[in-house]
RNA sequence: GGGCGGUUAGCUCAGCGGUAGAGCACCUGCUUUACACGCAGGUGGCCGGCGGUUCAAAUCCGUCACCGCCCA
């Protein structure tokens, strides 16, 4: 069938999408003998739609599967979703809210019932619309971080950690999100700016002797003070260790104490401790063996010991209560407004309060072992290199982590208590009594095992037997602590190897005007849109040329290029096939110069687009294919190939080449040329990919640099003189046979040179041309020609005057002075025949 | 406080030791029978400032300024 008509992409896209699904392509088969090839998705969250992100990334993966799946691996591409415990907890939540229901009134069984059926019916957005940007993805196997299989993965995880003493229960300091309800790790904590008061309070010491005077922000945490800290160096308080003060409106007798931490220039130099709401005050209560009363309770609300006058009250209404009773008192000593940074959870956006609870830890240090090898020792290579020092800092200083969510949404810790016995287990304890802890895991200890889990782990299936570990790995550089270290982490401590061995960090997508792009701030784009105004396949070219080296601001300036580029290639595939090329032939060698030069360039970009998919090197890949096919192909070759210069076979063979090369990229309108080619077998998806490289042809490349050269000199020329583009010229010496062919050039007879008016540098030598005598305004061409003999004139002293160098012509190397030799004789001789047409105009 | 990145054409970005590139925008031509989502020809940069290394620096080193991110 014969291409014609417009290219529609709302119209080829989603049958090339159901023709994929049907021909099985996205189906990895894990007993083929052709070697495994798999990407795990970082999967995204059940409550989520496509964002701009998401294109980026999966139009990178989709790349890397396609390019491997056409060289002939066996390819897997683990498709999935994460349950997101919090989100989707939220999401839920809100959505009863809605209808005048509290989560707590529904109960837990209840509840979780409905974020079951919430999934089932809004789960799968994201996953269908990356199936409709032509992801190719394995999505008969499907996976979901709550499976029952991969739930008992997790379980299993978390038994054995406790059983090799890595997880344990510990009251300890943890960011207590109240707009939550839960802990949140360190990582979901958020610093903000906020300006507060510093107000200064005096502690009278106890024996009546004195006072000292304490700095804090948060006044209220005085109600869980038990001890004041000095710097043992501070001359000011250094005789006061020992000694008690007593604290106001509390009445307690607690301690000063000398510590290192303090600094001596902050504020009084005196800092009060409360070990159960500051982070460093804990470890300082640690190190003096004090008290913790937590006077904030997990409500977010002042607790009983903060007593009677208090409890009850939020923070910052106790704040205000406690300030105005100290002042009643006497004891505010300043008050002054103080800048600072605030930790706020990137979860619910309250104000994290630091509380010390009881929540279940993973000690990290042991596993953080071999997971820091395996990036210094390269089994693990991170693109953009950077990146790996920044995952290596982290890991070099990991920290518990804390592991426990007070959420009804995940996997529920498999742990068990009666009375002080703990249990821990996959299944429940024997007897009676037992009650299992309502915690849920942190989301990301599920996705930890993402890669394994997903093919059947810990059963020894095919699957993992064929693909795992996997090959790369992307995804974007926020998650690098939150994910890939972890996963790296339980890679290695459940399997045994790495999951991937290539990292790689894609840009963030800014929104045009440089703001970060989200949906509240109205700065979002979404790819859903993109796609129905221009396409799928100039999505992903577009994103590609997004995916350079830094972060890049939205284009949709390259949204469009990417639209042009798949114009362009659908009428090339007309033009061709109009003109009688066909697919799959056995292709003659080429031997006219047009086509031994297009069967040249492309070896080259073929050769070129393997360094730069190894490299990651996205955004030149698209710019390689796009000026490939607009300039080489487009824009030279098929030119010549209309002027009877090429041959409709090597034209259909080169297009095969284009279609192959292009296809990783832009799937569609390369599936659609495909089909319509005469000769053309099979989906292009499974096609063999572009011919290995084979030797370049240099004289072929050569040759025609010289034939482009002459016909932009002489289109320069007409433009230059405001002729018509067609106007018949004469030149001499005779033009070469592709420039007669692309322009309306003709040798100048011998009796009419003399009267050629032009004197132009191409082809490395001069050529004359002109049209006929009657045309020529000498004063147009005079000043035409004074024009060039000054660019020839100044360009052949440059030359002139480094050569004159001798530190240049002795220290460069060889083949640049070379060079400048060349370059400076060319110019004296242009700019000799330049003055002789010159004085020969009169 | 510590660390990382950025600053190149009007805009968005490449280039990272040998006389500055792309797309878009802009100007001039062109209804050339694949494509006006096109073709041809052009305009436009002391490559953030200042020092240094080098025969040679947008490219390497130092420093300053501004912007952004991460960790404390």
């Amino acid at each position: 069938m014969k291409p014609a008509g417009r290219f529609d992409p709302a119209e080829v896209e989603p049958r090339w999408t159901r023709a994929w699904r049907e021909a099985g392509v996205g189906h990895a088969d894990p007993g083929g003998d052709a070697p495994g090839f798999a990407i795990a998705i970082p999967p995204p969250n059940i409550t989520g739609a496509l964002h701009i992100g998401h294109a980026l990334n999966n139009t990178i993966q989709d790349l890397l599967i396609r390019t491997r799946r056409m060289a002939g691996d066996e390819t897997m591409w683990i498709c999935g979703t994460d349950h997101a415990g919090i989100a989707t907890q939220a999401v839920v939540e809100k959505a009863l809210a809605a209808e005048g229901i509290s989560r707590k009134e529904l109960g837990r069984e209840e509840f979780v019932r409905r974020v079951w059926d919430w999934k089932d019916h809004s789960g799968g957005t994201i996953i269908g619309q990356l199936s409709r940007m032509g992801c190719t993805l394995d999505y008969a196997r499907e996976r979901f971080t709550m499976d029952d299989a991969y739930a008992d993965a997790v379980l299993h995880v978390f038994v054995d950690l406790y059983e090799k003493g890595h997880i344990y229960r510990d009251r300890y300091m943890v960011n207590w999100d109240p707009g939550l309800g839960s802990a949140i790790s360190d990582l979901e904590v958020e610093e903000r700016e906020a300006t507060d008061t510093l107000v200064s309070i005096a502690y009278p010491l106890s024996d009546g002797s004195g006072e000292i005077v304490v700095a804090t922000v948060r006044p209220e945490t005085m109600l869980g003070d038990t001890a004041v800290a000095v710097n043992p160096s501070d001359e000011r308080y250094r005789d006061l260790i020992g000694r008690t003060v007593t604290l106001p409106l509390v009445g307690r007798e607690i301690p000063i104490v000398g510590d290192d931490y303090v600094q001596v220039d902050f504020g009084t130099g005196a800092l009060k401790v409360t070990p159960a709401h500051d982070a460093n005050d804990f470890e300082i209560g640690r190190r003096h063996d004090l008290e913790a009363i937590n006077v904030i309770g997990e409500d977010g609300r002042m607790t009983a010991a903060a007593g009677d006058a208090y409890a009850g009250l939020t923070p910052a209404e106790c704040q205000a209560k406690v300030v105005t009773d100290l002042r009643a008192q006497g004891l505010i000593r300043a008050e002054e407004p103080y800048t600072h940074t605030v930790p706020f959870s990137q979860r619910s956006g309250a104000r994290v309060e630091p509380l010390v609870s009881l929540q279940w830890f993973c000690d990290m240090t042991r596993l953080a072992q071999p997971a820091i090898a395996a990036v210094e020792e390269g089994r693990v290579r991170f693109t953009p290199a950077k990146w790996g020092e920044v995952y290596l800092t982290w890991m070099r200083e990991i920290r518990p982590w804390c592991v426990s969510r007070q959420l009804w949404w995940g996997h529920q810790l498999p742990v068990y208590y009666k009375g002080d016995a703990v249990y821990v287990g996959k299944t429940a304890p024997e007897g009676e009594g037992w009650t299992r802890d309502e915690d849920v895991l942190d989301t990301w200890f599920s996705s930890a095992l993402w890669p394994f889990a997903t093919l059947g782990w810990p059963a020894e299936t095919p699957e993992l037997a064929k693909f795992y570990p996997t090959q790369v790995l992307s995804t974007a550089r926020d998650i690098i602590f939150l994910w890939v270290a972890r996963m790296v982490m339980m890679g290695i401590e459940y399997t045994g190897t790495e999951p991937f061995s290539e990292v790689y960090i894609h840009p963030v997508v800014q929104a045009a005007d440089g703001r970060r792009m989200s949906k509240s701030l109205g700065t979002g784009v979404d790819p859903m849109d993109i796609i129905e105004t221009s396409g799928a396949d100039a999505l992903r070219f577009g994103m590609m040329m997004m995916s350079s080296t830094q972060d890049v601001r939205f284009s949709a300036d390259r949204i469009d290029q990417g639209r042009q580029l798949v114009t362009k290639l659908w009428n090339a595939a007309r033009l061709v096939v109009d003109r009688g090329g066909r697919a799959g032939l056995d292709t003659p060698a080429p031997e006219s110069l047009a086509d031994r030069w297009i069967a040249s360039r492309i070896t080259a970009a073929i050769e070129q687009s393997r360094e730069l998919v190894e490299g990651f090197q996205l955004s030149a890949l698209a710019d390689l294919v796009y000026h490939l096919v607009f300039d080489d192909y487009c824009d030279w070759y098929l030119e010549l190939l209309k002027a009877g210069e090429a041959t409709p076979e090597i034209a259909g063979d080169a297009l095969e080449q284009l279609l192959a090369l292009a296809h990783p990229m832009m799937p569609f309108v390369t599936e659609e040329c495909w089909s319509r080619t005469p000769g053309a077998r099979g989906l292009m998806a499974t096609h063999a990919p572009p011919r290995p490289p084979g030797p370049r042809d240099e004289a072929a490349e050569a040759e025609m640099a010289q034939v482009q050269e002459v016909v932009t000199a002489l289109r320069a020329y007409r433009s230059s003189r405001n002729l018509p583009p067609r106007t018949p010229l004469l030149m001499s010496p005779a033009p070469h046979p592709s420039v007669a062919a692309l322009d309306a050039v003709s040798e100048a007879p011998a009796d009419a040179v003399p009267t050629l008016v032009a004197s132009l540098l191409a082809d490395g030598r001069s050529i004359l041309l002109g049209t006929t005598a009657e045309d020529v305004d000498p004063e147009v061409e005079r000043a035409r020609l004074a024009d060039e003999l000054a660019t020839a004139t100044s360009e052949a002293e440059r030359a002139r005057r480094k050569l004159a160098d001798t530190r240049f012509v002795e220290r460069a190397p060889a083949h640049l002075v070379d060079a400048e030799r060349d370059k400076a004789a060319r110019y004296e001789a242009e700019r000799d025949a330049l003055a002789a047409r010159i004085a020969a105009l009169g």
